[in-house]
DNA sequence: CCCGATCTTTGGTCCGACCATATGCGGTGT
DNA sequence: ACACCGCATATGGTCGGACCAAAGATCGGG
């Protein structure tokens, strides 16, 4: 007896209809690409509603495995595709928001997720990706970038640089972390005492980050970027706590 | 001109819907474990149909920050939650499946952070905790254990040490992430040569990384986590490539 | 042969009804 | 007075049918 009981439930018919889907995908039959047949045809054979139906492949597509589109033709309908970013970015963000992890585990984790992806990227980066990350931090460090445009870059570089590490999984996850707390960083921005010097601060460490990567010194470039993220995450505890204190 | 331009497409108003409850989750006017009202009053004030509203609620249950309950009472209606786990392991489960992670992006990130799971309990974990992870050793350890057991309590093994790590995101990282190559490793344990030789070996690596959690030696038990995880990948690897060429 | 109006397919929405479930209330018998 | 049984009610879940909107397909006219 070792497992907790757990409410057997099943009863939802949109639920069904789910596993009867998702067992076509772990079987392999459903394929990123694949159309399912529509919704007027689908439900009669699976002998429930439209609205049941409907519920299930809406589930489908906040997790990311299904677009649909009206219209006709060959892009239209319900079609499997493969975009798991926006579905955990919107999963950590709302989670986050409820208060599911504390800042500290953010922080924590993305330390984590970012070492292993600046070590990787050491070694992977193709001269390509090098050159957009250099892109970015050029234009971070122009001396006209508001807060906002330079929190968009700053999230570029680092989900960019995970990109190049040549892992979809860790680079998804990072960029799902670092969304989640991103209007976080941009309050702590905005709130910055002196913008310019903290921008050209942090895109100095940006620099030399992607210096690192360059000369394939992985493990310096580890090191740096846990101290990058430490800085920036202990300029928004004190931030958390300043609100703290103001909103009670 | 850095930012790709992306498809505006609103209209979907159930997703103006979404929208309205984030804002408020956001906001932090709805927490955790308060109701919303009950669809045949809240869809009427959002100015929508009651489907509508109802996949919006879908969205928000999948990921798992609602959960709706009928009947009557106190814990009736839909109500606000964090219960993100089932969510993100379903959501990695079927990318894994559609093959937007390959094994090894999922052994890379298990490593990174059960590395870092197991350091964490080294210096956290509870003796309460420890003593749980304890138990599901021993009960591995015993000769009767079937392959589908052991895995169930191998994954909760990992798992148990992830939560004692004091971190909520990266364990619940660790769970998904385990959970989505659960049926792989699955099969692979099934296909083992001398299953009992092998439950042993595996146990006996259990038993050694709870020792050095206990002992607080985090780096030691770190490394050996990474031997362990790398190890049992291995032969998951060779046996997707017989399969592959099974199939073909 | 090209262009535009119209058709057809397909997802998106709405409405109204009914079903299933679980609580709360009230009546009834002891 | 108390226990039990059954009905009312609130709430999510499902269903069926209708209509709307988008977008390629089709066909007719120039």
């Amino acid at each position: 007896m070792p497992v907790e009981w757990q409410p057997v439930r099943q009863s939802r018919t949109h639920e069904l209809v789910l596993q009867s889907i998702e067992e076509r995908v772990f079987a392999g039959e459903l394929r990123a690409g694949d159309r399912l047949p529509p919704e007027r045809e689908l439900a009669p054979v699976l002998g429930v509603s439209r609205s049941a139906l409907r519920e299930a492949l809406r589930v489908l597509e906040t997790i990311g495995v299904l677009v649909a589109q009206p219209g006709r033709g060959p892009d239209a309908g319900a079609r499997i595709v493969r975009n798991p970013d926006d579905a955990l970015g919107r999963l950590l963000r709302l989670h986050f928001a409820l208060g599911s992890y504390s800042l500290e585990d953010v922080l924590e984790a993305r330390v984590v997720l970012e070492r292993s992806s600046f070590e990787a990227a050491a070694r992977h980066a193709s001269p390509d990706d090098l050159d957009e990350a250099e892109a970015l931090v050029v234009r971070m460090g122009e001396p006209d970038v508001g807060v906002p445009e330079f929190n968009d870059l700053d999230t570029r570089f680092h989900v960019h640089i995970a990109r190049s590490s040549g892992n979809e999984l860790t680079s998804t996850l990072t960029s799902a972390v670092r969304e989640s707390v991103r209007p976080l960083i941009l309050r702590a921005l905005e709130e910055a005492k002196d913008w310019p010097a903290t921008a050209a601060a942090l895109n100095a460490e940006h620099a030399e980050l992607l210096g690192l990567v360059r000369a394939g010194k992985g493990a310096n470039a580890a090191d740096l970027v846990e101290r990058h993220i430490r800085s920036l995450h202990g300029t928004l505890v004190d931030e958390k706590s300043d609100r703290a204190r103001g909103d009670s």
